[in-house]
DNA sequence: ACTTAACCGAGACGGTACGTCGTGTCTTGCC
DNA sequence: GGCAAGACACGACGTACCGTCTCGGTTAAGT
């Protein structure tokens, strides 16, 4: 469905030419992204108008719609363009603590005034195959990566089981982080986070015949 | 958010009298919340209209509103009104069969046409605080009422440690079905059900020193 | 259109027996019948709504539907409930003090708060033939079989020319009026009823060779 | 009530500056006035619908009520866009010939497609003084002011009396013509024009002493 | 310096759905 | 069978955004 040229972080052309005419503005381009955000955390996915951004934005409506096919795909560059940050994933020596400490750190996100941007994202992604993609590119794999190294440090100090499937492992630590974050039927802390850490953990250990 | 006297299952009032005036039809009250639901699985929370209810259900769209506030509420009655029915939790003598068992349905639910409308609920209730609640009363609580009961007897039968925090644990089982459900980052398949319920049920048995 | 079967003054079976079933409310006809000139005068033709005139009349919509076909009907015989009253027309023994003193009295007519039912009803009657022929029956004819009186007094006495066309000259002392009652660009005064009738009278004289 | 900047005649900023963006379209702006004649025409101002005159002139609602705030300011603009055009009074030596050619000319428009139009206007400025007022601006003055023109001719011709009032006389000729025209209860024929005249005027001589 | 071309803002355009109101019909139980 | 109450299907209301379009004006690179 994002079919236009360069929405992202294009330069221009990569020849070294430019295109004739005028450039493409990066203040514009800007406020749209720093719009977008703001009033997806305060309207939602749904409450938000493409009407709305470029007002707040300072910027004609066609300016949006010349590099935004549509909503999903705006707001899938805003969440990327703001996500592109330090994902801090430490090596204490222990699964468990580092583990621990990433999914404090998802929590703490779910609690900020972010989370209404990811609820927004994944509320708006039922409908769009792309922008669910967009969170799964930009926010998913990403940190995920980084949580595969640190299973896989404690698959060599062996405090995991050697076969252990990293995708079931992570779905089990992170799932239920998700769950009450968008089912919201229950506390989303970060002592929730060590308790499941606890639980799910043990049942990956080596020796758990 | 939802106001209006007895939209769901009301029977008129109850003290034998009745009031005044054409009773409500009951035929247009299904009517409509068939229609809700099939567009529902259609086009989603967002992209359903009332106005195409109305429509489809050959009913005025004064009929609608009439009876519900907004969008929210109709699906959430629709919903509840699709889901009162059989939640079959056996008792196998086995904690693991029966929550596998329990998972697999769940999964069959959401891979089926109605895992449509659920993800829409679950969508539109990121904007919206009634309708979640309304997931929560209608869906999941009746569901855990019976998980509970299900690892209780777990746990006299001494497969799960007695002090286990029964909401966490049901979280870990159940979290990583809407995670993936939702995110659509990896299959949801029944295999996965066994092998979540393996991971996690391991990290709950009493002697896991 | 007007099709009911007794809209106005009707007492039932003419044959002395009584239709079974509860008789008609005389009480209710009248409060509809009330309320619709209260409404007329306060809101107009266009804005007068049946259901604002049962809410104020305490009855049932059905109770208006019942006996009249449509506003136009209802509004017809309200005006002429109200409108069965004096045309006082005295016999001074000119013919221009008893015109004078007949236009005088529609302009007061006019300008009370009657005016605004009467501008009503011409307004609705321009889409509806039976409101109009019902104003020219229950109000312009009456009227207007005194005003013919007057006139041959006038020409019994040599006042007006014998071969005088009565209804030209009746809608040359009314039509003015009319005219600016309709169109409202000049007073309309009492004054202007005498030196219209001057004016026109002059024009009627049988000696003006 | 007609708030909006320049419904009717307007040719843009008169300071050779534009104002930004795109520019009104004529062309959706004459269809809307020439569909709101022909619904005039054809059901009055009470059937006439704004939605009707959108679809008939292939436009959107929006730009109908862009423009024009509400029913009346519409169809006060439309009447007014038609009537811009001759009134042809000539004069013939004769006030009694040329007024008749006046009234004639009126009691043909009357009989014409368009006489619905005014009588809507009419019958609609009854509840709305914008749109009366329109009327009288727009077809009323303007055909006076050439009347008050012939009248004077009269007067130095020694036709008419010096002190006549002219308001008076000329609502005394054409308050008959509207008179038969709204209310019905007679025919409306060019040679009553003539007839209504000769009676008039007769009153207004010099010497009907 | 002058042309060319793509960008920019503004805002009107034809539409769709909104949520409300009034229409005229109907369906109750009571009188 | 009339009555009040009020639900019903229908259709227009006036509003908010949609995504597209047409303007005048800006900004550079390529003459």
């Amino acid at each position: 469905m994002r079919q236009k040229p360069w929405p992202v972080g294009h330069r221009g052309k990569q020849d070294g030419k430019r295109a004739p005419g005028r450039p493409r503005s990066e203040q514009a381009r800007q406020a749209i992204l720093r719009s977008t955000l703001e009033l997806l955390g305060t309207s939602g996915f749904a409450g938000m108008t493409i009407e709305a951004v470029a007002m707040r934005a300072r910027v004609g409506k066609t300016t949006v719609y010349r590099w935004w096919p549509n909503k999903a795909a705006l707001v899938a560059d805003a969440f990327a363009s703001d996500t592109i940050r330090q994902l801090h994933f430490p090596d204490t020596g222990s699964v468990r603590t580092d583990m621990s400490r990433q999914m404090r750190q998802l929590i703490k996100i779910f609690r900020s005034s972010r989370g209404r941007i990811v609820s927004a994202i994944l509320a708006g992604g039922q409908n769009d195959k792309d922008l669910i993609a967009a969170f799964r590119a930009r926010f998913l794999w990403p940190r995920r990566r980084e949580a595969y190294a640190t299973l896989r440090r404690g698959i060599s100090r062996g405090e995991l089981r050697r076969n252990i499937d990293k995708d079931l492992l992570l779905d089990s630590l992170y799932g239920p982080i998700y769950m009450r974050f968008l089912i919201q039927h229950a506390q989303l802390t970060p002592r929730f986070a060590d308790r499941l850490c606890a639980l799910v953990l043990a049942g990956a250990r080596p020796h758990s015949k």
